[in-house]
RNA sequence: AGGCGUGUAGCUCAGGGGGAGAGCGUUUGCUUGACUUGCAAAGGGUCGGGGGUUCAAAUCCCUCCACGCCUACCA
């Protein structure tokens, strides 16, 4: 660092130097012995099949803020990293490079599948975390967990074990989603639904008793042979003279019953429906209201089975379809075909037709378990941002019982054994050696593994090694908060709920913050298909992380979706160099063997401006994280940084670094002070550069920036006198370069100022500051004073009621200045007029608070004031003009 | 169908009962001893339409229009 810093920010190798340095320092490795109020996040655990996506950077981004600041907040922090097993889709990931070697799942046997899987797992799988690692993620490496390690496989039987003998695991016939091309259940939520277009074939059902005949109308005419009814609506008068008689089931020789329910809608179709429970979810309900029985006809191959008559036995469902229609329409059976656009579950994994299918599953009741994850919220857990509270109260107030079991061979096996000999089943944590009934030893696994989301749902009390009462469990859980998507509410957080509230009897986190989805920059959903995609890696190795994190936050406003794009990821790259260039220019003109010490005041006003500003920093940065609110925190920072400390206070104290002042040494030593706070304050978001700025400040004690305390809180004497006094320097400063600029004044040309001020006070702060004024406003000399005579052909402008002359004789455009001050005076007089309007009005001054009644009339005092000296300007330069013409 | 949400400058958005804001973009000017990834200045909005409450509405309420998401789905 001696040579000093690089002209511009280079993060490559700054990251790589300090991800390096915390990791051999083990920085981030929680200590549960410690002291330290506790604060922990469990990540919510990515896929090992995945890859990092936009939204895991600003999940992990999120996460990674509140960590590092409640590290600054002398917290205890515990940030638990780790991976998903993420059943179906690794499966498909091993499935595929067995198809490439020609080989199935079924050439290996169960086994030798599940060892390829954790070669595949050992070798490729978790390149994730190295993603995790490049975007700063200071979690404590040295806890890494993965839902299918031991510690996790043990908390996963231990918690069905209890569930089973709580009573709230059962297993039953239950009709559920098939994925033909999975072979597995999946459920309700794993099933995406999108519109179809399809038909609705009207099909005539004769009665078996009379000449009359009922039509029916279906979008799936291939499950008709699965008919065990057809239902009208009890108060359909077309109908009721039919209810309890029976048709005949065309193309078989079957006649069904036909009854009423009120569930049939009769304004769709002919409102008479088919009931098929076998393969309709509300006909399986409505068949259980009736007592039907279940008939399937297609099995879990997607095949007709041999309950179909003979010619349609081994077809597949859409061959039947055809078939059937065509049969139909051969018995002049079929009425007439519609055009249909109906929505379809689809399977979120592989997207082919989710087909309803009667089979034995394990679930859970999920109702008791649900009113207790209701009550926690909000008294014991909050959402942030609040209105989420209601789309959780309404999920878990219709819930259905979770099916847990899936047919795949990847992931927890269902801790459960049927005994072949005399049928008992067994459901325990440790594999049992002989039958409890009939102690025999011929005992079977159950074949199905378990949900992936069961062992989410345990994270987070598992990952801190429950069922073993560990100190982390006793120190850590529950944890302080949750990150996530608002997409895996139902999926995740309210199964983290129900779980933790009966294995732990307590909330698993106090808060649960739901964080924006990121969408393209024209607000599409990202996606490798429609190839918008913005890769995070990518980002940061063309802009560094610290950009790419900034971008996240300043974005990640409460309650609505990202829009991203490249430019703006560019653009805080920018604000990554601003940052180096200060604190290049701050090093340039720090002595190596500075002594800083907290002891040294402000000596200049711009000393105690900045001071003041810096303080209401740290209050708004602390203020805005406590809500979640990351964008206002960034924000603050970025206008902090650029507008006050770069834009203003850097040019205001040049005059004295450069100088031999007296104040010199202490206006170092602000600076020092106040360059140094900020990094600590943005490091949060960005603890690359900050950490980089740190290291080569002078006179550091600590090294690493990942330990420091938040600043202390000062107090600054006359504060609101110190930034009103500031303001006033600014906008005369701003009035000057105004007057330059709209006049076509050419740069190069030397320019004098007479300022007339209105008091004393302004008269101080423009004597006390009038090098740095010439300075920024760029002119060779300026008179202050309370008489200075106005000067006729000058450019003009009134601040605060000091009237600011820089007199152009010679090059003035009269024209082009009366206009200037014209368009300030009408927009002046617009307001002026509004607020006079206001007073005039007896119910404002009556009604209104005093204050807002006092503040008005100031202010219409000032516009006064205002307009009047501008009035004044206006005059003496029409005189000007006469004179010169 | 129900629920939730959004509509503010050309774009992306913040704000939220009493003076319309930011960033980017645009225009103009600038080798001002950290930064052209920069500096200075400017232009730009009946805060979706209508109605109501209020002394006062971009902000609260109602309604309409447009858009988005979620849940449930009609055979």
């Amino acid at each position: 660092m001696e040579e000093g810093l690089s002209k511009s920010y280079e993060p490559k190798e700054v990251e790589k130097k300090w991800l390096a340095y915390w990791e051999s320092n083990e920085t981030f490795k929680a200590e549960p012995a410690k002291s330290g109020e506790p604060y922990a996040i469990v990540i919510p655990p990515p896929n090992v099949t995945g890859v990092l996506h936009i939204g895991h950077a600003l999940n992990l981004t999120l996460q990674d803020v509140l960590c590092r600041f409640q590290r600054q907040q002398g917290k205890n922090v515990l940030w638990i990293p780790g991976t998903d097993h993420a059943g179906i889709a690794t499966q498909n990931v091993v499935e595929r490079q067995l198809k490439v070697e020609g080989k199935t799942r079924d050439d290996l046997g169960r086994e030798k599948f599940i060892e390829r899987v954790w070669e595949w797992r050992e070798e490729k799988g978790g390149a994730i975390l190295e993603q995790v690692r490049r975007l700063g993620a200071s979690v404590d490496w040295s806890r890494e967990r993965f839902t299918m390690d031991e510690g996790l496989t043990n908390a996963v039987r231990e918690v069905f074990v209890r569930l089973y003998n709580d009573g709230l695991i059962y297993k039953g016939k239950y009709i559920i989603n098939w994925c033909n091309r999975c072979h597995t259940a999946l459920a309700d939520d794993e099933v995406e639904h999108a519109p179809h277009k399809g038909n609705l074939w009207n099909i005539r059902y004769n009665l078996a008793d009379s000449d009359e005949s009922l039509v029916v109308a279906t979008s799936r005419p291939e499950t008709l042979f699965g008919d065990m009814a057809v239902a009208v609506h009890p108060d359909d008068e077309r109908y009721t003279k039919f209810i309890g008689k029976k048709v005949k089931l065309p193309l078989t020789d079957r006649e069904i019953p036909i009854i009423a329910d009120s569930y049939v809608d009769m304004e769709f179709g002919t409102a008479c429906l088919k009931v098929t429970p076998a393969h309709d979810m509300n006909d399986w309900e409505l068949g259980k209201r009736h007592g039907l029985d279940v008939l399937q006809v297609i099995n879990d191959q997607g095949l007709m089975n041999d309950e179909c008559p003979k010619d349609y036995i081994g077809l597949t469902k859409e061959a039947c379809r055809d078939k059937v229609v065509a049969d139909l329409k051969e018995q002049g059976l079929l009425v007439g075909v519609e055009d249909l656009e109906h929505s379809v579950g689809e399977c979120y994994r592989c997207k082919s037709v989710v087909e309803p299918h009667v089979s034995i599953q394990w679930f859970v009741s999920m109702k008791p378990l649900a009113e207790k994850a209701r009550k926690a919220v909000p008294a014991e857990t909050k959402i942030f941002p609040v209105q989420w509270e209601k789309t959780y109260y309404n999920w878990l107030d219709n819930i259905r019982d979770w099916c847990i079991s899936r047919q795949i061979w990847w992931g927890h096996r269902i801790p459960a054994w049927e005994c072949t000999e005399c049928g008992e089943l067994i459901v325990a944590v440790d594999t049992p050696t002989a039958c409890t009934k009939c102690s025999c030893s011929k005992l079977v696994q159950e074949s199905d593994v378990l949900d992936t989301w069961f062992s989410s749902a345990l994270w987070p009390f598992s990952t801190l090694g429950w069922p073993e009462q560990t100190e982390e469990l006793a120190k850590y859980y529950p944890t302080a908060v949750l990150v996530t998507g608002f997409d895996i509410l139902f999926f995740w957080v309210a199964r983290m709920m129900m779980l933790g509230l009966h294995v732990k009897e307590q909330v698993p986190f106090h808060h649960v913050y739901l964080h924006a989805l990121v969408r393209d920059e024209h607000g599409k959903k990202m996606s490798k298909s429609t190839g918008n995609v913005i890769d995070p890696i990518e980002m940061i190795d063309k802009y560094g992380t610290d950009a790419l994190r900034f971008t996240l936050t300043v974005f990640a406003a409460m309650g609505r979706d990202i829009k991203l794009s490249e430019k703006r990821i560019e653009g805080y790259r920018f604000f990554s160099n601003k940052i180096w260039n200060a604190a290049r220019f701050a090093l340039m003109n720090l002595p190596a063997d500075l002594e800083y010490t907290e002891k040294v005041g402000p000596s200049t006003l711009a000393d105690s401006w900045i001071l003041c500003r810096l303080e209401l920093l740290k209050k708004e940065t602390k203020e805005a994280l406590s809500q979640y609110r990351f964008n206002d925190m960034a924000q603050g920072l970025y206008k902090f940084i650029w507008n006050e400390f770069c834009d203003w206070y850097l040019e205001l104290i040049k005059p004295v670094l450069y100088g031999e002042d007296s104040k010199k040494e202490q206006t170092q030593n602000i600076l020092h002070r106040v360059l140094a706070e900020t990094m600590i304050l943005l490091h949060p978001i960005m603890p690359f550069i900050t950490q980089e700025i740190w290291s080569a400040l002078p006179s550091i004690a600590e090294r690493d920036m990942a330990k420091l305390l938040y600043p202390t809180e000062r107090l600054i004497k006359n504060n609101e006198k110190v930034c009103g006094d500031m303001q006033y320097f600014q906008e005369i400063v701003s009035a000057v370069r105004n007057i330059r600029t709209e006049l076509g004044i050419e740069p190069a040309r030397k320019l004098t100022a007479f300022i007339r001020v209105t008091n004393k006070e302004q008269e101080d702060i423009l004597q006390e500051n009038k090098h740095l004024l010439i300075n920024l406003a760029r002119l060779t000399e300026v008179s202050i004073g309370q008489n200075i005579e106005a000067i006729k052909a000058s450019g003009s402008a009134v601040v605060q009621g000091s009237q600011v002359f820089v007199p152009l004789e010679g090059v003035i455009n009269f024209d082009t200045e009366l206009a200037r001050l014209e368009k300030d005076r009408l927009k002046i007089e617009k307001e002026h007029t509004m607020l006079s309007k206001k007073l005039a009005n007896a119910e404002f001054v009556t009604n209104a608070p005093k204050q807002v009644v006092e503040k008005e009339k100031e202010k219409v005092a000032e516009l006064d004031e205002k307009l009047n000296k501008l009035g004044q300007l206006q005059t003496r330069l029409l005189e000007a003009m006469q004179e010169n013409k």
